[in-house]
DNA sequence: ATTTAGAGTTACCTTTTTGTTACCACTATT
DNA sequence: AATAGTGGTAACAAAAAGGTAACTCTAAAT
């Protein structure tokens, strides 16, 4: 862990990496279980939601709630800080979508 | 490559990794040259710095520009593609600024 | 002849991130 | 007794990202 002066670099560092946008954007819809996650996002495998669910936890955009009852029930909500992501969200997604061209392919 | 349904992969595609955020930040203030970005970024290696900008150019988001002249001369300047990225940045931001005890230290 | 400067390139290595496969725990139901 | 359902974990493998050191090219200066 480092310090970053950067709070643009900061926020990358949080929200970065290959499925945690996702994962943030279905989470904006409200409380999900994790396996209605695994079914929301094609491809990711179990072990990868899981870690990056424990990292969005330990950096304090959401919250894990474990019921106990068998089978076992967990679901994921956002808290305050992680909902407050949606305007830096959808910053991305306007320039995303006035940008198309640029879009891989 | 692949496709992105979802405008804010697609942008952090564009945006991501350790160091295009800083240069694209340098260069808002303007047309720098390769030894000048060099300076204003420390630590970055010559290779990875070259390999970045080659990025942010096939990206459409900046030009290089290089003069036949020698010792050898190449400037980088951003695109208005490239400073549309303005905003996004901004609201980024705010949000590390307003979440500074979610940063790593 | 050697050194210096700018902007790289090349080969090689290490670290970080992401993915695959198999397996576990617990209870209710068939 | 075997199986299904849920939310994982462990061990391992592969891919992506990042880093280091040495080398190139050219003209001018020492």
């Amino acid at each position: 862990m480092e310090f970053y002066d950067c709070p643009v670099t900061a926020t990358l560092e949080v929200i970065g990496g290959k499925w945690k946008p996702i994962i943030l954007y279905v989470l904006m819809s409200g409380t999900k279980r994790f396996g209605a996650l695994a079914v929301r996002i094609p491809n990711i495998s179990r072990k990868v939601l899981t870690e990056q669910l424990r990292e969005l936890e330990s950096d304090g955009l959401l919250i894990r709630r474990k019921y106990k009852e068998i089978p076992p029930r967990v679901e994921y909500t956002l808290t305050p800080e992680g909902k407050s992501l949606w305007d830096v969200f959808n910053e991305m997604a306007i320039w995303g979508n006035n940008n198309r061209r640029i879009v891989k392919k």
